[in-house]
DNA sequence: ATCCAACTTCAAGTGCGCTTCAGGTCAAGG
DNA sequence: CCTTGACCTGAAGCGCACTTGAAGTTGGAT
């Protein structure tokens, strides 16, 4: 220990303490995420602030923001300091809505589980997941929002064992 | 409408319905996801339980499996018919772990950020976010756990302004 | 002074889930 | 018959988030 000076990491160090792969770690100061101080021999060495950064960012990921937005997002906090709360809670509340939405989308899909289970589902002109996928169509890739209440059936020529 | 018969979808049709791109039911198929049956002419005609299909694979890939892991899952349901409820029981139920298993990590996350909104945090030696991710190390890449509770902090050298 | 693990850069590769492209075939309407 | 749009195949490309590899340099310990 104390190979540098207590309070700069090295890259194999950060690694360590974060978790994360030396060639990540450089991924991410190549996109912006991480800063470091070289030394005379151009070697990295990180403030203790990065654990910090990095911790942001995997958390970010988790929330499931992309790098990029990773990138933004951070723009807006301090470089190197602790956030204040007031940073803080502007970011956080976003994210807590990213979260709840996802939240309420996977509520959706575990009781549209739970009817096609108790109903015995997927027949082609009942169920909530055949259903939500046909017909929503368009909306886009990506974010494709299966899974929301259909109002109407449709005239679906009977049910009849489909084939 | 009622191109061919009134029960065997031409790729596009197909591609309609479900809102994927052709590109993309090829590539499933590709993947032995879905399956058609040729005209004299080699074009795919697919019968409408392919659209069960792709809603299954759909959902599937909410839940969060790949399209590998899909076709396990699949491997286990009758091919071209709807399935019985006993079938569906099974699938169904183990989704529903998982998709219990995403809230209860979204719910913690977001606990977690309540937590540091309160606090100010994001600070060396306190925050959740921060030690969830350093000293968890290991735990290999991909799933990795962060932010399951951190039992203690260890000897920070005092709190000061990190830098 | 010497050694060797840890570091450096840049380019290329990986895996997933598709999309795009080139070059050709099919089928239904005019 | 001819056109036109939907279809076919196989190969290559893309975006993301990294990893791997090659070839060379650094720095802390002995």
């Amino acid at each position: 220990m104390t190979p540098t000076r207590h309070d700069r990491l090295t890259i194999g160090q950060l690694a360590e303490r974060s978790g994360l792969a030396t060639s990540a770690l450089r991924y991410y100061e190549s996109l912006g995420l991480i800063h470091a101080e070289r030394t005379t021999g151009n070697q990295r060495r990180y403030p203790r602030a990065a654990l910090r950064r990095i911790a942001f960012v995997r958390a970010a990921q988790q929330v499931g923001l992309s790098l990029e937005e990773v990138r933004t997002a951070l723009a807006r906090l301090p470089v190197d300091r602790a956030p204040t709360p007031r940073d803080w809670h502007t970011v956080a509340g976003a994210w807590q809505h990213r979260i709840d939405r996802q939240i309420a989308e996977l509520q959706l899909m575990k009781a549209k589980l739970t009817g096609c289970i108790g109903c015995g589902c997927l027949s082609l002109s009942r169920c909530l997941l055949y259903n939500a996928d046909d017909r929503a169509a368009a909306a886009g890739p990506g974010a494709r929002y299966l899974l929301t209440r259909d109002p109407d059936d449709g005239p679906e020529p009977a049910v009849g064992p489909d084939r």
